[in-house]
DNA sequence: GTCTATAAAGTGATAGAC
DNA sequence: GTCTATCACTTTATAGAC
């Protein structure tokens, strides 16, 4: 289903990769121009043009070369969990864990500095999906699939729709985790007490877990939430 | 503490600042020209010089139109909602409500469509915090402030560090959910129901309710989250 | 494959007429 | 306050030499 393209390994082809992946991460895709890119690739201006078509085609290359890997370990963190309690539901929190875990476990991979990496993942999910390249809309909607039909199977009273939102909900402060602990940091004046990623996973996965879960019990006697009008 | 700076009702300068609000919404903030905003608003290129000094200045300007009235808007609901349990802890779905209604209910005073309004709150809140406007930054700051410590009152329990992170990850699960309701249809093939944004504001407060809560009460036992090693 | 040179269009900002 | 004309750059993309 994931087709494995393959990306230079050296060469100037390789070089403009790199260098457009770390300024589209510093300074986002809009930006960033070619002269920019070609600069710090130590290339002339027309090496974009000759090896990718476009400055469009460039970016999107670089947006696979960190989601195919991404998505490819998710699939793979699934499958073994589902080996793994063959037949039976997986717990909420490795389902969760492997959605969330190859975000930041591929950043070793990566010649970029882990703040750049989350901010370059950061930036692709904070596109629209009507302008994210076909290829990579085709993954997203391809895990969101898989991932679905493992939380419906742990979470078997929730509906199917109020499933979607849940997860939906999951993804934004997954991404957000990921893009914005400096913001968190100074908008806090610092107490946020910048624990390791691990830390900051476990954090979340505690977060999401209940979230999902929330409502799959016998419906808590809850002050049912607000709704109401408030006399502002 | 905030400031209630006016905002012309008519004339060209109003003009600007809702040609600038819309297309900033459409395309985002890199991608829109002086050129495209004077054009849409049918003033000359000059006019963005004259009365704001520079494109960066009317960008700063059209963020602030909108943020001060949700800040004002949030931190009337918390007071009010304090009010009304006087000293009692108030309910954790009712400040999470005056947190997030207010960037809903703002919708209805703008002339933005629905979708646009969420799409430019959404690229506000999807800046990096070091290139917020710092007016926007300064309300940022003192909203969360505030909010921090009716939920730290909601939940005893919890430690300052773990509540600022619970309300990070809230903070995403929020903005995703106004940002990218097309995706979430999009990418699920239309399963979400496209239901009010009344429904899914009610599922986010449960969602983010539970992720708040969770770790508040004797610690369940649960199967110790994964953070073990995968065989992959 | 790599490069320079340049075309063609777009950019923010401003001077100066009205 | 409003406008046109224009300055001084930067942009993507490409033609054509090596």
């Amino acid at each position: 289903m994931i087709r494995g393209a393959t990306f230079p390994e050296s060469g100037s082809k390789r070089r403009l990769l790199d260098a457009a992946e770390k300024l589209f991460a510093e300074k986002g895709f809009e930006a960033v121009s070619v002269r920019d890119i070609t600069a710090l690739a130590k290339t002339n201006v027309a090496a974009v043009n000759y090896h990718f078509g476009s400055r469009e085609a460039l970016l999107g290359m670089a947006m696979m070369r960190y989601m195919i890997p991404v998505t490819q370990e998710r699939l793979a963190r699934l499958e073994s969990l589902e080996k793994k309690w063959s037949g039976k539901a997986a717990p909420l929190e490795e389902i969760i864990d492997a959605l969330v875990r190859p975000l930041v476990s591929q950043v070793k991979k990566s010649e970029l500095s882990e703040r750049l990496f989350y901010k370059l993942i950061g930036r692709i999910f904070a596109q629209q999906a009507d302008d994210l390249p076909a290829p990579i809309e085709e993954q997203l909607r391809h895990v969101i699939d898989r991932f679905m039909r493992a939380f419906a199977k742990a979470l078997p009273t929730v509906s199917h729709e109020d499933l979607i939102w849940r997860m939906h909900f999951l993804a934004g402060g997954m991404i957000h985790m990921l893009t914005h602990q400096d913001m968190l940091n100074r908008l806090t004046s610092g107490s946020s007490g910048e624990p390791s990623m691990e830390v900051t996973l476990s954090r979340f996965i505690r977060f999401a877990t209940a979230g999902l879960r929330e409502g799959t019990s016998i419906e808590k006697p809850t002050k049912k939430g607000p709704q109401a009008t408030f006399d502002f």
